[in-house]
DNA sequence: CATGAATGAGCCTTCATTCAT
DNA sequence: TATGAATGAAGGCTCATTCAT
């Protein structure tokens, strides 16, 4: 039976992957020490370690933490804009998402985590779950789209999800790069109009030629 | 006045510039230490102070060295592939460049270097300067087919060239990540599709509510 | 007042202490945390600190009843192998000693404690201790040996001794080392015909030159 | 071409072992830090690391160190004592060994390698390649001395050599405890005394109850 | 009595960089 | 020009011990 709440542990714990969140966006991963995020925390030295055996599960946690996020994220995705087909609704919500946090902050650490994947197998793993549902719901809904004669039947479903979601994913570098440039509404629009239609007014498309 | 040819010493700057994107592909750039990188390319650690002032420096001809690359990939644009707008013709280009080397040394590089860029004001002035041109240059061609009628004229022209850089960036990452998992070639259709009208086949277009 | 009863305590202390040789003769001395022993105890961290105030207190008590056991080992020397002099007879429970526990746990302890008594002073004197009984009662009884002819009387009694604890100390470090490359029992025997005359069968002794 | 000379390497190197020796003396091992090494030989802290790639190392640097020294002091075995069978003169110098150094530095090393011995495999090696003259060598001496009659041909060989070890390390240990309450020059007496029947002079030797 | 959270000194090691030769 | 010895700051982590609850 511990001596502090249960309530106390996961304070401390969060207070800790907040910290280290502050510190990973101001400096990235490999500019920050332990010693960073235990002052950021306003913790001793060792108290850090109580909660987390080493840097990288602070790491690892705070993945954790913005995958469960993630999915809270998408959650509401099935009540709005119904007039989307539900596979383009997450386009928006994921462009949109590097909106939401004050100096973009986790977009920052984001992209350090992008590049810790390729070191680590642990982060990579947590960036092919951040994917996941992608990869195993959406291109079906892909699929049935072209049933239904809205998509181009000769595209590959994996392919479109492929470029969707590179869409996302560059926009955030974009972002994180030079925030106050871009006009991400202007790229929402964009990007909905090339998925359905409104990009392209011209008499006869250029895809033909793309076999 | 230098013993030695300004070819050798150009050779022995060479030399380091390619040890050191060896050693950073394999290990990340925090990960290389300036150890790593002599090794690599077998010479003395007094050796490589000669020729670069510190690892900063490595870095920076490192990031220049191939942005002088793209410049020269996007060369002979012009030439191919005449049935697409030019400004099309580069996300072709900008995508398969990711399946150039072995390994993909260069795409993991980049992303190492996209992550600094967040930290070093000289890393992300290269990087900036990498996407110059399609700023400075393409906006422009966009709104011209924009007059022809062929590009939805609500459109804004950056945002647009905004969502191409992004499918290039976000395919690169997921390359980076998965090589052997993704077909670029059917998701470059898929780009060209969306961009020239061959993707939505649908009655009307849900472009329109995108205002 | 105390809650619980004293053998309670002492069977805490106890507790500790088994743990303590678990782990010290596993990992050393300096190789074993408090947090080691606590987790072989099964208690909590804070517990050890109860029944001992240190580190140092555990090395200590360990000593100290290892030293009891040490006693009561050589009890029953009187009844046992009435045809060898009494002081002879220490001999051979002296390096069967090392024999007794599973895994040589204590001997590798023991080994531990040696180094340890280089360092610190309360360890040195229960090494000492252990000697006691040595240095006090039998340098006497090697004089009456002397007087009753049976011993060279040119010979120190000390050094005698001194020798004898010499054989036993050598003989636990050298199955410390290698428990299973040694016959111990063939080694008593040895022991015994050095200081009983069985050993040197040749004409004249060359002892004589050693003075 | 290194920058110095191989002597200064080398006298570089032996600094760091003698500074080690130093320390390990006064305080064990576990009980000697980096720091205290490069303090003790007026080095900075990197300096170490660029002679010994760990401090274990260090360790093992000392402990061949140790092991040629040992060698040698034994060379000159076969001018000296040719009184004495010659398996017998190594113990002579195996105890008088322990009087060289001043505070008997290198007995409370040993010591302190002896308990490592028991953790470390390298360091156990090095302990054994100590000892692998003896155990390869004079068994067979031994067995001549009984096959002329002069020592007892029931007794083991090797558990004759295990005897004479076991003397000198035990004297060793009980020197490095106490430096200044043993007569090693008695003690050596002793010995000498009990391997060519100069000790026993009693009627009928007790050594026929050893079978 | 008991718990385990918290402390902070200290340890081994790495590394970018300098500089005498 | 070239070498590699030397520097010393810093980093991740462990651990004996304390103390509020």
């Amino acid at each position: 039976m511990p001596k502090v709440s249960e309530e106390h542990l996961e304070a401390r714990r969060q207070q800790i992957i907040d910290a280290a969140v502050q510190c990973f966006a101001r400096s990235g991963i490999h500019g920050t020490s332990l010693d960073d995020i235990r002052l950021e925390a306003d913790l001793s030295r060792g108290a850090v370690y109580h909660y987390f055996k080493s840097k990288e599960d602070i790491i690892e946690a705070l993945r954790e933490q913005s995958l469960e996020e993630d999915e809270q994220l998408f959650e509401g995705l099935k009540e709005n804009r119904p007039d989307l087909p539900l596979w383009l609704r997450t386009l928006d919500k994921g462009m949109k998402r590097n909106l939401r946090t004050p100096g973009n902050i986790d977009t920052r650490v984001a992209m350090f985590l992008w590049a810790e994947a390729l070191l680590n197998e642990r982060v990579l793993n947590s960036q092919r779950a951040l994917f996941k549902p992608w990869r195993e719901t959406m291109p079906e809904m892909i699929r049935q789209s072209q049933q239904a004669g809205d998509v181009n039947p000769d595209l590959d479903p994996e392919a479109v999800i492929f470029v969707m979601a590179s869409i996302m994913i560059g926009a955030t570098a974009q972002l994180a790069w030079d925030p106050d440039t871009h006009d991400i509404e202007a790229a929402v629009e964009v990007a909905e109009a090339l998925f359905t239609g409104g990009f392209w007014t011209g008499g006869d498309s250029g895809g033909e030629d793309a076999e």
